[in-house]
DNA sequence: AAAATAGTGTCTCTGAGACATTATGTG
DNA sequence: CACATAATGTCTCAGAGACACTATTTT
């Protein structure tokens, strides 16, 4: 049996078959001053010359597409893994023939979300030698700027998503520190669905449920101090709602 | 400017870079008598001789991943478009290195859901000269069989996002003729939680928000008779709730 | 009439939102 | 003390589940 197997494995001839190039596309989160940012290179050359685009890369011949969405974040950021927690899903994958004009390329679309205290975002690496990517705010991209590719629909993807996750998810944790209050996390909430209409005694009850308060606090410029929180370990990626 | 572009399409070098096959894999849903069905492969060579697959195939260098995966769901069923409806959508892609022995195949899988009234599934094409798929009841493959590469991975996620999706969103109803009764939505959603714990009252008055009566009315062998439904529009695949 | 099923009524509970109130800090 | 913010209380409303009840068919 095992030799038929090695067998197979040895006749086994490489047939015909259409070959594609493999890439990931990052769309990048993190929030600074209430306003969700995510990180663009500026196109220096062709096809989109000066468009936005999402940065990425391919996937070698060893690594799945997560781990080489990893590694590009890490390349992009500079970031020892562990320093910033971070948090990377898959997406979805976009494979239109025409998508690059250049070659067949299929990229599988990658949501990343940086952890800051939502007073300044990550630092980027400036870039070897190609464009180095830099942070702009997402509404603003969305309404004002070409995107390269097809890169406009993944980055809508991508915001939909996470509109949709943090509605049912304590996701919009994986955007603040370890520890944090609430509100600061009332803050990203308002960052990814660009509003200003949450009422902050009906958030501070409705997330405390799914949160563990440090019985520590923290001041703020004028008022009464706030409680720091953790995420509970059995909200963290799973739902907050339906406990099994 | 044109001529700029043009000039580098032309001298645009092929460079190195790694490449893959790419294909779709197939997680066909029906519903039979409450109970959930998939279309599977029974394996006749190496490797995982024996075990069951999902099935699949190569997308061609003409065509995305959603339509390579419509193309090889008539291939397997005969269908004519829109004889049998049919929903198809991207599930996730995956992309360990050594998921295929054999070669570096990346696999595009896709959810798709055929329309059947309840007492039948439909019929599959005998295949060609490979193995024909067949119909078999997913919650006892996945008690009882051996699943071939990943696809144990694959099937499970595509039935979380089912069961997900039912909850909020009519998406059953795309198990279902046009018309349906809410005897057998219900029957939907047992099959596809596999449970039979749903209130038939409570249940009749939360759908009837999202669905219209046609008026006219059908016979079951006993008891009183049921108004057939169709799908209100506006909440054929978006959610039934949040109404924006 | 008896049995089975479709659909409605009723009650309770829970969670969300609007909004007021109390508590705790700073200048 | 004035002020700002954190956190809690109160009220209302809507939706879901448990369960009883009525209506409509077949045998």
């Amino acid at each position: 049996m095992a030799t038929e197997e090695e067998q197979f494995l040895q006749d086994y001839a490489p047939r015909e078959y259409p070959s594609v190039a493999l890439t990931v596309d990052l769309v990048v989160f993190a929030v600074k001053a209430s306003t969700l940012h995510a990180a663009f290179v500026r196109r220096g050359g062709h096809p989109f010359k000066g468009a936005l685009a999402l940065p990425g890369g391919f996937v070698g011949p060893d690594e799945d597409a997560l781990t080489a969405a990893w590694r590009e974040l890490q390349e992009e950021t500079g970031l020892e893994l562990g320093a910033h927690r971070a948090h990377v899903e898959q997406l979805a994958t976009y494979s239109s023939p025409g998508r690059d004009p250049r070659m067949r390329v299929v990229s599988v679309a990658h949501l990343a979300l940086l952890a800051t205290d939502g007073s300044a975002l990550p630092a980027l690496n400036p870039g070897t030698d190609t464009e180095a990517a830099q942070w702009m705010p997402v509404y603003e991209v969305l309404a004002n700027e070409t995107l390269a590719f097809d890169h406009r629909g993944i980055l809508t993807a991508a915001l939909d998503r996470l509109a949709g996750k943090i509605e049912y998810t304590l996701t919009a944790a994986r955007l603040l520190p370890e520890e944090f209050t609430l509100y600061q996390l009332r803050r990203v909430y308002q960052a990814v669905w660009n509003t200003d209409k949450l009422d902050a005694g009906n958030f501070t009850r409705k997330m405390t449920g799914a949160l563990r308060d440090t019985g520590r606090k923290v001041l703020r410029d004028k008022g009464a101090p706030a409680a720091l929180f953790t995420v509970r370990d059995e909200y963290l990626s799973p739902p907050m709602m339906r406990p099994v």
